[in-house]
DNA sequence: ATCAAAGCCCTTTTT
DNA sequence: GGGCTTTGAT
């Protein structure tokens, strides 16, 4: 066996800690892996290694993941090596995915219809507001939300001596209970419910798992107890469980995550083998430095090894700007230098930027809009809440379970049928005191066989219920007949169900401003259906595998397996097989980007109120968050921090505590200049190819900023010292620049675009780019240059105690030492840890490379004359004329690179990795499409459904950038009361 | 008394 | 966008 492992091409794609978890004998394995060091990957190929070399069969493996996003991917892995009949049965997904499947099989033997429905995030708030306001409970209703999720998450604790303590308000179970009665009533389980029930079945029924042989967990540190009891009872059977976790990553603690369930872990299961994986194959060596740093403040977390395999690359920026909106416009212009100065390198689908909340994204967006770059957005606020598409939602959902009174009463007068939401909310009161549902009472009053209490003014009402309830029942018995077999069906559902509610002259007469882009929604939603049925028809994901003895409930309808879907994906989810792939940025909120990667990262906000949250209980947490955004970059990363809240905010915004002491030592102060060494470090970490010199430069448009030097450094000014002045201060007004021949770019509609593109950087950066010697191409300002000469002299005295100091701050063992024990080092280095070192200075290259530019400069300025161009939206002619070199797409460092030159199959390992989808090839169109006209109607039924975010693009864009002048400025008062830290020292339980 | 629209506040993170 | 209150219309 050992030798036929050796050869098999799953390994070779491994490091030796990764090859030792994959092919692990022991039936419990624990590996803990910083960012970067190939956890999934790991995981992943143990699945492969299980079905291959130990034979376990695909359908007795059970796979839980934390997000949709994760299991998605996991899934996309899986099936590439073991072929799409393995992939399908492997039990795969999200804890809460895989809860549902099992409990609609087999909840029967729970007592438990198994037609549930889930009920979301929404309902929940709803049933608890209604309980609280009922009973004048003197609660805020969320508070009582998150204490019976807390509670119902908790699963079963037996460490603690959980002493009864009941200290809380006695009516919070009060409500807790009703709450429960209530879900039950309408046969709906919240997200909690789902894993406390599956819990409840495995338990008192095992024979369902009794198939399962091998148990593998991805983000182990994020589980919480529930998870916990469920992940042993799935692995019941055989006891073989693997799990992949990092504590440093555990950013979910506000849900009950458990760092504490690794400790658990090792207790229950003493043979575990413990692995960990230590090189990181992601950042740069200079990234990894600063995210230790951060990380290391925490003094009580498992210390752990993490060793760069990259080179040093550029350093870390932390960028002070003045203002929020300063801030967006400068990481619009860091984006366009970074993808202009690297050539065709990096795309914008290389650059993300992570935000602490979603709410940050405002400013961003406006900028981006205003530049004319297209984005889309990953968490925040979701396509499933909106309103157009709640509704009909809320219709699907009444259609499959018309005791569902929240739906209910969300649909009784959307197309407007007169009945007000007092008339509503008495109504819904009116059932739940007679202990029936809604939609019952509604029958019985208009077959007037039970009177409502509640007045219903006679002849309107009536006959509107009579429409509504008509068309409910009618469409109920439409329902029954979707099945699998006739794919349509679900399809011509939700159409009829749009006619029916004439639902386009519904949204143009309720929305009159932005009706088109709300039927956009709705067209997208119905080509998401078409996903889905298309989806589950060739992949019957949904079954599990047929046990003995066991038989399982198949009832499940297309409709209600299409609900719960929704429910259980955080969003619609881009489903495009061969698609074209779009080129945009990414924004997304730091928890969503978990596990991903990218080459450039932004972090905005950077301040104290922001990252720490103002409202956040656990700041190690907030620390850790930050941690992980930011070793998510792989060569260029970038933090920054508005000075002032844009509206008069009382006073200055003060720098996150987590980077503060460490501002000047640790980060350069503004973005790098691109110089031929960086771009050619920055290449190699990725595994690209580099466009020559002479080429990147002649893409270079004229005029071009090619530093960071748009914005002041400091933005604090001495005539403005309070920054209160005038909110665009930052930019020069009406310096009219010089215009230039568009030399060479081709027809004339790229021309259109190409000016655009010109103009539209005018706007963003006019101040500097007017003739000043700062931004003439090829000079360097006698600042910027002093700056560079100095940093570079600093660097290279601190460089020496630097490596030092780093050796120090890791733990000094075997890359290959197996113990867990090995996180915990006794003391935690008292010095803030090593400063980074960042690139040395200019060199030769930057001079050719400056020389090469000013020649230019020269050259450009004799030719310039052309007027000043129209306004139009913008488009980057290089992204339009782009053209990849090469096919390599595949990015994975070289240490995995080489094996995979065997080119006889497509299946290449080392192509396991989480960075965004890329284009492997030349897709000028798709691009120029995206980025002109992003919210462009395709035909529905070949379109395939996208996470991009049309409406909020539009609105940014349509009102001249600005949605509202909100400041992001920093919450008023940042009163945290430090909680208890957990008890992190983990110690391995004396063995009995 | 009820409904509807308009203006005001606030908005952590996710299954 | 949602929740809240105020104001005007029915």
């Amino acid at each position: 066996m050992s030798t036929a492992s050796a050869e098999n091409p799953i390994l070779q794609s491994l490091n030796a800690a990764q090859r030792r978890a994959v092919t692990s004998n022991a039936s419990t394995v624990a590996i803990l892996a910083g960012p970067g060091s190939g956890k999934t990957h790991t995981l992943t190929s143990r699945v492969v290694w299980l079905v291959q070399q130990t034979g376990y069969q695909p359908s007795d493996i059970v796979v839980a993941t934390f997000t949709v996003k994760a299991a998605r991917e996991m899934k996309e892995r899986i099936g590439k090596v073991l072929g799409p009949e393995s992939e399908k049965k492997i039990v795969l997904g999200t804890f809460h995915s895989i809860a549902r499947r099992y409990l609609s099989a087999y909840g029967k033997h729970i007592g438990l219809d198994s037609k549930f429905g889930i009920a979301d995030d929404g309902d929940s708030r709803a049933i608890i507001q209604r309980i609280c306001k009922r009973h004048d409970f003197n609660i805020d209703p969320g508070y009582a939300r998150s204490w019976i999720s807390k509670k119902k998450a908790k699963g079963h604790v037996t460490d603690a001596p959980s002493n009864k303590k009941q200290p809380e308000n006695p009516s919070l179970n009060e409500c807790y209970r009703e709450y429960q009665e209530h879900l039950e009533r309408s046969n709906l389980l919240d997200y909690d419910d789902l894993l406390v029930r599956c819990v409840e079945l495995l338990r008192t029924y095992p024979a369902c798992v009794s198939n399962i042989q091998a148990v593998l967990i991805d983000e182990y540190q994020d589980t919480n107890g529930i998870q916990y009891d469920l992940m042993k009872l799935f692995g019941q059977a055989r006891q073989r469980i693997t799990i992949v976790g990092d504590p440093d990553q555990s950013i979910y603690g506000w849900r009950s995550a458990e760092i504490r369930n690794l400790y658990r872990l090792l207790r229950d299961f003493p043979q575990t083998e413990e692995i960990s994986l230590e090189e990181n194959y992601r950042s740069s060596r200079s990234i990894l430095d600063v995210s230790l740093t951060v990380i290391q403040q925490d003094k009580k977390r498992y210390q752990k090894v993490l060793l760069p395999v990259h080179t040093k690359g550029t350093r870390p920026v932390l960028r002070k700007l003045r203002s929020s909106a300063a801030e967006g416009d400068w990481i619009v212009s860091e984006i366009k230098r970074a993808v202009t100065m690297f050539g065709e390198m990096l795309k914008y689908e290389d650059v993300a930027i992570l935000l602490r909340s979603a709410s940050l994204s405002r400013h961003i967006e406006s900028a981006l809009g205003k530049a004319g770059l297209a984005y889309r957005m990953i968490g925040g606020h979701k396509f499933y809440e909106r309103k157009e598409i709640k509704v009909l939602l809320d219709y699907l959902r009444v259609v499959n379970q018309p005791d569902n009174n929240d739906s209910v009463a969300r649909i009784i007068n959307v197309p407007r049928r007169g009945i007000g939401d007092t008339t509503v909310k008495r109504l819904i009161e009116e059932a739940e005191q007679q202990k029936m549902s809604l939609w019952s009472l509604l029958r019985k009053h208009c077959q007037g066989s039970r009177k409502a209490t509640t007045k219903i003014l006679p002849k309107m009402e009536q006959k509107l219920n009579a429409e509504l309830i008509r068309m409910v029942l009618n469409l109920q018995s439409h329902a029954q007949q979707i099945t699998e077999n006739s794919h349509q069906t679900l399809i011509n559902f939700i159409e009829k169900l749009l006619s029916q509610l004439d639902f386009k002259q519904y949204l143009e007469s309720e929305y009159p401003e932005d009706h088109e882009q709300r039927w956009q929604n709705v067209q997208e939603f119905l080509s998401l259906a078409n996903d889905f049925v298309r989806d589950s028809a060739n992949a019957d994901e949904e079954l599990l595998p047929e046990i003995e003895d066991v038989d399982q409930a198949k009832d499940d309808s297309t409709l209600g397996r299409f609900l719960a879907n929704i429910a259980l994906a955080s969003d619609a989810q881009k489903n495009d097989e061969g698609a074209e792939k779009k080129s945009v940025i990414t924004i997304s909120t730091i928890h969503a980007a978990k596990g991903l990667e990218w080459p450039i990262v932004f972090i905005p906000a950077v301040y104290a109120g922001s990252i720490p949250h103002s409202r956040a209980e656990d700041l190690d947490e907030e620390r850790r968050l930050l941690y992980v955004a930011m070793t998510r970059a792989q060569v260029l990363l970038y933090l920054s921090c508005p000075l002032y809240g844009s509206q008069g905010m009382s006073g200055k915004v003060e720098l996150s505590p987590f980077v503060a002491p460490f501002e000047s030592t640790a980060f350069a102060k503004q973005g790098t200049s691109f110089n031929r060494p960086i771009l050619e470090a920055a290449a190699k970490i990725l595994g690209r190819d580099l466009l020559s010199e002479k080429a990147i430069f002649d893409k270079i448009p004229p005029m071009f900023s090619m530093e960071d030097n748009l914005f002041p450094i400091d933005p604090i000014d001495a005539r403005d010292p309070e920054g209160l002045g005038d909110s665009q201060g930052y930019r020069s007004k009406g310096s009219k620049r010089q215009r230039v021949n568009n030399q060479g770019y081709g027809s004339d509609e790229e021309l259109a675009e190409e000016r655009q593109w010109k103009k539209e950087y005018s706007t963003t950066m006019e101040q500097a780019s007017s003739f000043t010697m700062a931004s003439l191409p090829g000079f360097v300002s006698a600042g910027t240059h002093q700056n560079t000469l100095s940093a570079a002299a600093a660097e290279e005295e601190k460089a020496a105690a630097a490596k030092k100091a780093i050796k120090m701050g890791t733990t000094r063992r075997k890359a290959d030492q197996s113990s867990l024990l090995g996180f915990v080092t006794t003391t935690s280095s008292n010095k803030p840890a090593a400063p980074m070192t960042g690139f040395k200075g200019p060199d030769m290259s930057l001079a050719r490379y400056q020389l090469a530019a000013s020649r230019s400069a020269a050259r450009l300025a004799t030719e310039a004359k052309a007027p000043e161009l129209p306004k139009l939206p913008a488009v980057d002619p290089l992204l339009a004329k782009h053209k990849l070199v090469s096919g390599n797409a595949l990015n994975r460092p070289s240490v995995i690179k080489q094996e995979a030159e065997d080119g006889s199959s497509k299946k290449r390992y080392h192509c396991f990795s989480s960075s965004p989808p890329r284009p492997t090839d030349d897709d000028a169109k798709a691009i120029k499409q995206e980025q002109v006209t992003p919210t462009e109607p395709t035909p529905v039924p070949d379109r395939p459904a996208t996470s991009f975010h049309r409406t909020t693009f539009v609105s940014a864009t349509a009102r001249g950038g600005v949605r509202r002048p909100v400041g992001l400025g920093p919450p008023p008062g940042i009163d945290r009361v430090r909680r208890p830290f957990k008890p992190l020292t983990i110690m391995r339980p004396a063995k009995q």
